[in-house]
RNA sequence: GCCGCUAUGGUGCAACGGUUAGCACGCGGCCCUUUCAAGGCCGAAAUACGGGUUCGAUUCCCGUUAGCGGUACCA
């Protein structure tokens, strides 16, 4: 480290702590990609934490995917992947002391009855329904001797709780809408308990990893109070808490499958640019104040802050994705974006290892360049744009009989190849000059000529201005294709 | 049911007691034009509803409605 490099700022520390239950979705992503800017921002330390306390859903085999996703945004961590399944025994001490300074009791009640809808009894008024969401059996006793307990927090009876948080203000909750969550689960054979639940290990490893700005979703908001009593009752100060907002489907209700893809590397294998995404995905429940939009990496870092999350529930709209991602296929530095289309032509097998450098570089940079207005997603070079990478391409049958229906069109294609093989000079305007004189002897409008030769050479109907194509593809590939476009004509 | 959060055009955000309520996506039209994009210009489109407070409410308060979240020995 240099003297005039930034000292780390070692107040913020945050993490990001997703579950193994299912890929990395949009808005977990969204919220990965906040603390991360956060942490940027502020100098900070950023953690990855793997919460797999639940081993009954838990995929070890999905904690990969989550990484790749969050590697392919461009969210990195300084610590971790921790795995909460590692550190059982910080869960098992910390639910012990709290039992020893009386935080918690022993709870022998049948697991079933708290599954079911009994707290919520008909014609309960709400002391009773408190009171029976509350474990009735508070220092009870075992039913039969080897009935294994759980180990549940006392929730103190009357008075609130409160904390502050950075997008919603100053929050307060009744302690008596708290029931008496379960810490550690009961143990099976030969355990004292079993594995923590999700309250306990978040604030222990919270507390552990001297978390100081939990950022996460909103659906968090109602477990908030019961971590700060757990952190009140381990002697520690909570930290600051940032709930942002959720992310809806088109319809307002929670993003889904049926909504389309809410896996981020979805949205890599479709071909999104990442920065375009990330880009997209800040802007879902923050603002920058301003009315910029367009904002690079660098000017998120610069601009960001958790004043300017929002407070409601957004929804992830796929047309303003789509053109964040044209914009920066348009607007990236060709030196940017060029790393993305190789990656995508050695995806479709059509790289070739002479575009890496030199003359060849040059090149591919130029005829990049000439596609990138009309790409909307990555895969577009592979596709309609291929004839510009290989000679082996398709021609679509719907162009041809757009533009071919004119009789002439063979004849026609024909002379202009003879008059292009003639051209000393291969430049946009001598090629257009030829063409030109083409159409005019012929007796047909330029347009009927140039719109014919482009499905001829690129086997499309759409692509770049036909004489920037023409020098980019060269003069021996033009006039061979236009040959070979109408074979049985001036042989 | 109970507890909580939220409420500006179709969508994402601005305006944080005084603006002709702004920007962007999307949508419609025009221009450009060699296909298709891009780009330029123009346009339609919003303060959920009802009460207060105030000289003045999008903004503050209350209620209603709606949406969302929580209410698990899930996270």
């Amino acid at each position: 480290m240099t003297d005039t490099a930034k000292p780390q700022n070692p107040n913020v520390r945050v993490r990001f702590a997703p579950s193994p239950t299912g890929y990395l979705h949009v808005g977990g992503a969204r919220t990965a990609l906040f603390n991360w800017l956060f942490a940027r921002k502020e100098q900070g330390t950023m953690i990855l934490r793997v919460e797999d306390t639940d081993v009954e859903r838990n995929k070890p085999e999905l904690v990969q995917g989550i990484i790749d996703g969050l590697t392919w945004l461009g969210v990195d961590w300084d610590e971790g992947p921790f795995y909460q399944s590692q550190r059982t025994e910080l869960y098992q001490a910390a639910g012990k002391a709290l039992l020893a300074s009386g935080n918690a009791f022993l709870c022998y009640c049948p697991a079933e009855r708290y599954a079911g809808g009994d707290h919520a009894e008909e014609g309960a008024g709400p002391a009773q329904v408190r009171r029976v969401v509350r474990c009735s059996c508070r220092g009870g006793q075992p039913s039969s001797p080897d009935t294994k307990p759980a180990v549940r927090f006392k929730v103190p009876v009357g008075g609130t709780t409160k904390f502050y948080d950075a997008v919603f203000g100053e929050r307060e909750f009744s302690n008596d809408e708290i029931e008496d969550f379960v810490l550690l689960r009961s143990g099976k054979e030969g355990e004292d308990f079993g594995q923590a639940m999700y309250q306990l290990s978040v604030v222990v490893d919270d507390i552990d990893m001297r978390i100081t700005h939990v950022i996460r979703g909103a659906d968090h908001i109602s477990n908030t109070p019961k971590q700060v009593l757990l952190y009140r009752a381990l002697g520690k100060e909570p930290p600051i808490f940032a709930h942002v907002p959720l992310i809806l489907g088109p319809d307002k209700s929670r993003l889904s499958k049926r909504h389309g893809a809410t896996d981020v590397n979805m949205y890599r294998t479709e071909g999104f640019l990442p920065e375009a995404f990330r880009n997209f995905l800040s802007l879902l429940g923050w603002s920058p104040g301003g009315d910029d939009e367009f904002l690079r990496t660098s000017e998120l870092l610069k601009r960001f802050s958790l004043e300017g999350v929002s407070r409601t529930n957004g929804v992830f709209d796929r047309a303003k994705l789509e053109w964040f991602n044209t914009q920066y296929l348009q607007k990236l530095p060709i030196e940017d974006l060029l790393p993305e289309v190789e990656k995508e032509l050695k995806r479709s097998g059509l790289w070739k290892e002479a575009w890496a450098s030199g003359e060849g570089h040059a090149w591919f940079s130029k005829a990049v360049d000439l596609l990138r207005p009309r790409i909307r997603l990555l895969p577009d070079f592979s596709t309609w744009s291929r004839a510009f990478f290989s000679d082996d391409f398709e021609t679509d049958a719907a162009a041809k009989a757009k533009f071919w229906k004119d009789e002439k069109v063979p004849t026609l294609l024909s002379q202009l190849a003879d008059a292009l093989a003639a051209l000393p000079e291969w430049n946009h305007d001598a090629c257009d000059h030829a063409a030109r004189k083409v159409a005019e002897d012929g007796g047909v409008k330029a347009g009927l000529l140039i719109n014919a030769t482009r499905v001829a050479i690129v086997g499309q109907a759409v692509a770049p201005p036909l004489f920037d194509t023409m020098v980019v593809l060269g003069q021996e590939r033009v006039v061979r294709r236009l040959r070979d476009a109408v074979p049985n004509v001036g042989k």
